[in-house]
RNA sequence: GGAGAGGUGGCCGAGUGGUUGAAGGCGGCGGCCUCGAAAGCCGUUGUACGGCUUGCCGUACCGGGGGUUCGAAUCCCCCCCUCUCCGCCA
């Protein structure tokens, strides 16, 4: 959420950024809105006071046996406008808070700005893509004829959008999450969590999911309880409401879960294999840290990211999203995209991102280093999307006779076992 | 799912409907004492919003939401959560 203060005091900047977004929220209006609650709440408290005043008075004529009743009529009167007011009021900021809440955050300065996707900015590249002197399969072909990928099945178990894995495909999915676990918890600092895969809808709002995205997540029939969409949001709500201490910052979370999406805006899109499920695996990177921590912490969360891809030994790039590509909460957000041969091009498996104070702010996470609680900066990245990643072993390791040779990096959690061949 | 108990400040824990933002204790902070520390003593100690003379003033907050009342931590209703026992279950 954007601190209305902000708002006030810097409506045009913020008109610019959010032009730059592609959104389209009426600020003027807000600020309107904001204007008529504030004079409402200042009118409502003066009645108040004097109320406060009355019965202070009261209480004391009541003590001395004095008449109380002449007092006690003229504030009926009173008591009845505060409850007005109240009334109003209460209108008043459910208004405004319904505005507050679909407001995106204000991209960073460092930002490229444009529409899509087409402006973003590329960082940098690692390894080279694989040349192969065979016909290149997709992870389809592939692992349907491993053996490991059954798309047939997840239609008739869950209908489009949903795998199920087998043998040596499922081992190598949990081989995938252990190594991206063991690798951030030993060697980059973080804490691993496993966190509920259901959460109530105020965490959702609390992450930025809720109310704008309500039709991209699954959620529990008659009951306030939504699937994931990433572990950013159970992650987020672990400090919900909380003040920390300044030295405890920065924390670094790490968590496997699955994640829920319905995908609900991409029909059509991706429709052939598992690049794009309604269900899929992915070990999250999570951090809150002091506002001066952060830019550094985001360089730093990326890195931890691609040393998984470095670790498999497979080619990817990592770019600077738009302000028009960028997700609602960020104020800056890196992609790591990985060489999929599959489609002779790169793809999104990481997306890293500093949500400043956005996130904090709507649930309420703050810390405290002198007199005054403030709030914390909190980072996500994705270290990495795990079905993805597998795809991208399949393609990029992929044999001329169909077998598959598992990175090193993985053997160690396949008991050794180094190539990946069809089940006879 | 059934029965019972309970939710008050950073923590523990009082609280007859009327100077209760809330006794008392612990913890924290400041000071006295001390060579230093402990103990002891004194003082202090929440958050948010708003106003202005920036230090004060006002308002709200005792799980959440409604209600009764001139006035609610205190009375009534609904909901949530925690604990104990039973049932069920991985």
């Amino acid at each position: 959420m954007i601190d209305v203060k902000f708002l006030r005091e810097n409506i045009e900047a913020l008109k610019t950024a959010l032009a730059n977004r592609g959104s389209d929220i009426d600020l003027d209006a807000v600020l309107q809105l904001d204007g008529r609650r504030r004079e409402l709440v200042h009118e409502t408290e003066q009645l108040r006071a004097e109320q406060n005043r009355a019965n202070e008075e009261i209480a004391r004529l009541k003590k001395n046996k004095e008449d109380a009743v002449p007092a006690i009529a003229a504030m009926k009167e009173v008591s009845a406008r505060v409850k007005e007011m109240d009334e109003r009021v209460r209108e008043a900021d459910a208004a405004l808070r319904d505005q507050m809440l679909i407001i995106p955050n204000m991209p960073d300065a460092r930002v490229p700005i444009g529409p899509d996707a087409s402006a973003n900015r590329l960082e940098r590249q690692w390894g080279t893509p694989p040349q192969f002197d065979f016909e290149v399969r997709d992870h389809v072909d592939l692992g349907t004829r491993l053996g490991i990928l059954d798309f047939e099945a997840g239609a008739k178990l869950s209908g489009a959008r949903f795998t199920v894995l087998k043998g040596a495909g499922a081992r190598l999915e949990r081989a995938l999450i252990s190594l991206m676990l063991d690798t951030h918890i030993s060697e980059h600092g973080y804490t691993e969590v496993l966190p509920p895969f259901m959460v109530l809808g105020a965490s959702m709002e609390g992450a930025g999911q809720l109310p704008k995205f309500a039709e991209e997540a699954f959620s529990l029939k008659g009951r306030d309880l939504w699937m994931v969409p990433t572990a950013e949001v159970p992650l987020t709500n672990l400090h919900r409401d909380e003040i920390l201490e300044a030295g405890s910052l920065p924390i670094r979370y790490a968590a496997y879960t699955p994640c829920f999406r319905s995908e609900a805006g991409s029909y059509g899109k991706d429709t052939r294999g598992m690049l794009r499920q309604h269900q899929f695996d992915k070990v999250e990177l999570y951090k809150f840290t002091t506002p001066e921590q952060s830019w550094d912490e985001l360089e730093s969360l990326v890195r931890n990211a691609e040393t998984i891809l470095q670790k498999l030994g497979i080619a990817y790039q990592v770019v600077t999203l738009s302000t028009g590509d960028m997700g609602f909460c960020s104020a800056k957000t890196y992609d790591i995209e990985v060489w999929l041969p599959g489609q002779n091009t790169y793809r999104e498996i990481s997306s890293c991102s500093n949500c400043t104070d956005f996130q904090a702010r709507r649930a309420n996470i703050r810390f405290r280093r002198d007199k005054k609680p403030e709030f914390v900066h909190t980072l996500n990245g994705s270290g990495l999307a795990v079905g993805r990643t597998l795809i991208a072993v399949l393609e990029n390791y992929q044999q001329a006779d169909g077998s598959v040779v598992v990175p090193e990096a993985l053997r160690p959690y396949m008991s050794g076992v180094e190539r990946i061949e069809p089940a006879s």
